[in-house]
DNA sequence: TTTGACATCTTGTTAAGACAAGTATACACG
DNA sequence: CGTGTATACTTGTCTTAACAAGATGTCAAA
């Protein structure tokens, strides 16, 4: 109790004896979920001293998860406008440049193309290719209301759990401009990724570009190592 | 044994028992290990199935960590030209825009100016902000050889363990162009980053413009949730 | 006052085991 | 031939236990 203040400034957390007792609960499992926290950076450990809350993280829309999702976890309303639902022979090439050694043959996929709204302000132009064959007999009206992911979900049992990107700067055109409500030739960001599952299946491919002015995506406490 | 090519076609890994009996260590351990490449998207589990290896990831760099190591790992030649090495009274506007609630104030700041080449060829123009009392007695023949973490680590014993970013687009002004060797007013990538040590002390801002042109960022793997 | 030994706290690591729950196979029964 | 059941796998979750190793405070000795 000698340097009480100095102590109780830095000791943020209880020691994992205190939350097993607490909770009790073994202190194998308090240390599962303080590591847990740990990898999402939200606390620090130090041997022979204990754990600490480590400050606040940035917030904002990553680009990758759920669009819907992360913009209401930032405290923002998401919309979304589907601009179109055809079918098409291929991916776009950026998208095997970027993320596949081995393009997919012979496959053709629907393309959902969104205008993506965070508080009814366009921000991102997304489209979206779903294998024809894996998603047999999605229509528009399947995409029409709530998240992509929800009909992946309800309808295949499919579930997104980890996504590959490339990221590279662009210039809007003149489509992307008339739907970002930005001018021609601004800059902006264009994102490819692939999502796929939990045992390795890709869900989906999606080139989304953002636009410049006043937005950014943010990612979020990457571990560095 | 009787439907053993399919099986064997689908399994991967050794059962965890498997492992534990042949490494001669408990069970888990053998999970912590096997839980850590799965956290990485290196392999998938599946209750009573067992373990199976993912597609391999892509390559490339990430825009976090150290350059040196990112770009070796990706199998090319690293290297850097220190532009400028100055001090500063503060951060540029973008850095407390995207990811500082409370900008430091009544801070100066040493402002290395780097280059970053892949295989000889100008892929990044970097500016990184030091805290001149953290960094108290930094010379420019600190930095011009080797690696900055690497002096970091020599010098004060700091370890960059986690990133913060926000990423916008932007084109390149007359000098960026000049350093990167495009065209005033190609597009860019503009990568604002704080990096901190696993206690949470700041160890640096960086802002980072990426040209476009066969250069992309990547991100790898990404865990969504 | 300073120093060093010691006890006591913390987290890190590993062990051995139990039980739950999902998967796959073998086999008897209809 | 098809079906349900029992059994033997798998991973998921949890418990109790021991020891290592770093951090910290106490206290006696120099």
């Amino acid at each position: 109790m000698q340097h009480g203040l100095s102590r109780s400034e830095r000791t943020a957390l209880p020691s994992e004896n205190e939350l097993a007792a607490e909770f009790k609960v073994s202190r194998v499992t308090v240390r599962q979920a303080l590591d847990e926290l740990h990898r999402k950076g939200l606390i620090y450990r130090e041997k022979g001293r204990g754990s600490y809350a480590r400050s606040q993280q940035i917030g904002g829309v990553t680009g990758f998860g759920s669009f819907t999702t992360e913009v209401e976890n930032a405290g923002s309303k998401p919309s979304s406008r589907i601009v179109d639902f055809v079918k098409v022979s291929s991916l776009p090439a950026g998208m095997t440049i970027h993320l596949l050694k081995m393009p997919p043959k012979n496959k053709s996929y629907h393309c959902l193309t969104r205008v993506r709204c965070v508080d009814s302000k366009p921000v991102a132009y997304e489209e979206t290719y779903l294998d024809t064959e894996t998603y047999a007999g999605l229509e528009r009206a399947d995409v029409e209301n709530g998240s992509l992911y929800a009909t992946m979900r309800r309808l295949w049992g499919y579930e997104p759990a980890w996504a590959d990107a490339a990221i590279e700067p662009g210039v809007a055109d003149e489509a992307i401009a008339k739907h970002l409500g930005i001018n021609v030739g601004a800059p902006v960001v264009i994102a490819w990724r692939v999502t796929s599952s939990e045992q390795d299946e890709v869900l989906e491919y999606v080139k989304a570009i953002y636009r410049g002015d006043g937005f950014a995506l943010t990612v979020r406490r990457h571990k560095i190592s």
